[in-house]
DNA sequence: CAGGAATTTGCACGAAAATGCATTAAATTT
DNA sequence: AAATTTAATGCATTTTCGTGCAAATTCCTG
């Protein structure tokens, strides 16, 4: 990547989130972060952004786009996906489900080398326009427009095809007895189906998704490889979990 | 190879990847970095690109990029787009290809009425995310992410299942003897076979792609069911076509 | 056709740029 | 106030750049 690149790279970033973290740009890009902390440097004496501690904002601060967008994703979901994007490694293939978490996944997976995205979501698709390395398959199919993601049997057909090596689920409800599930019939099957073709199966959840349980059972909890949640639940929340065995990552 | 030939495709290299890197070139060719480099600093001396640490980067940092091309869709587009979404009818199956026109045209489908949208573009799909009435079946694929449009051989053949009763072509380029083309020659095809799987195939074409050519032949001119222009060209720039005996909208 | 001029290409070498590491300083948190 | 995180500076290493130069090729001219 070259250096001017990274920088408009930076501006962009700057533009989307309202905010520029030097070690998560560092780690996103494979770089040090003096680097980083160079460029900002540089680019704060050209007048591009204000450098800050920590990393660098936006001159004339947006405050309606980025208040906007900050409740829109949670930093809780930021944190969430920029750590199972770290679990990506080169060469590998994943599978991205859709929902919001995901999306925050998909805006932070590793730019320092090259692994394909599967991902029945147009959604998904969109934000990886402008990734240099991603190279991303597309899953056709009916759209289930609640949720914007394909289904149908096409879907399960194109899906088929894929041997994904890591499955990030997204779920709306985690419960020890009842397991994953969802909101639509339709979604669960095609959800359980992408599971049963990948190596690997791991669930994002936030909070308020544990402990719940929605209509459309998908998979047994004991199914996944791991479940990443943040770091700040209790661990008596995630005892039960524990005692079936599913390897827990507080992000 | 001819040094002119080298320059050439040095700016292929540029418009189709955005980047240029002198030593990538220089072991493709098999010629030394000198000899590439000497190319980037004359072709920047030329203003034909901007010459970086690394390679070479195109002019205006943010060339025909996709997501900025659809900020500045033109008042033209909006209009082409609103008029080609009225020829729509209940029940019909439209195939919207992708592209900026196209993409203004999702924004004025009809609401009134339920019919189905095929796209092969995440991009598309998305703009219909909250459209009331439509019916959106995805073409999956490997992405192409220049023009973000799902190709190859599982895109070729999910759109083999369809059957649109018109379909809303976009091209690079127009001419009356040369036809319809675009840049990419796996993009040329996949529109070759919508058009061939579709009852009827309209182009939307503004001012400045009307006489002009690009590298791919996708179909001949005579091979569409009409042409939906902006009304402010001029009758003589429309008469080849006339010729030809395309119906011509004037918007 | 001969011979000189111009062009092209690769190589060498010093300069500049880019990057990471270590160390010290500053800021922030606890 | 101590501990942790983040910055800045200097330094070493690697990569890339530009220039001068020579060999080879092509072009031009008489």
């Amino acid at each position: 990547m070259l250096t001017s690149q990274r920088k408009t790279l930076i501006l962009d970033i700057l533009r989307r989130d309202g905010q520029v973290i030097a070690k998560t740009v560092a780690d996103d890009l494979g770089l040090s972060e003096d680097t980083i902390r160079r460029d900002l440097r540089e680019m704060a004496a050209e007048k591009l952004l204000k450098r800050v501690h920590g990393g660098a904002l936006p001159l004339s601060p947006e405050l309606p786009d980025f208040s906007a967008r900050q409740s829109l994703s949670s930093e809780v979901k930021r944190q969430l996906g920029a750590y199972a994007a770290g679990m990506i490694r080169p060469g590998q293939t994943v599978f991205l489900d859709g929902g919001t978490t995901n999306a925050e996944m998909a805006r932070h997976l590793p730019r320092d080398f090259s692994f394909t995205v599967v991902t029945h979501s147009p959604t998904i698709a969109g934000e990886l326009e402008h990734h240099p390395t991603v190279e991303v398959i597309l899953i056709g199919g009916r759209l289930y427009k609640h949720s914007m993601v394909a289904t149908g049997a096409v879907a399960m057909a194109a899906i088929s095809l894929v041997r994904p090596d890591i499955f990030f689920l997204g779920v709306t409800a985690i419960h020890p007895a009842r397991g994953l599930s969802t909101g639509d019939f339709e979604e669960a099957a095609i959800k359980r189906h992408i599971a049963q073709c990948s190596a690997e199966t791991y669930v994002l959840a936030t909070q308020e998704k544990l402990d719940a349980a929605s209509p459309c059972h998908i998979l047994p909890i004991t199914a996944v490889s791991g479940m990443i949640v943040p770091s700040d639940i209790e661990e008596e929340s995630l005892a039960p979990y524990r005692r079936a065995e599913v390897p827990i990552f507080a992000v």
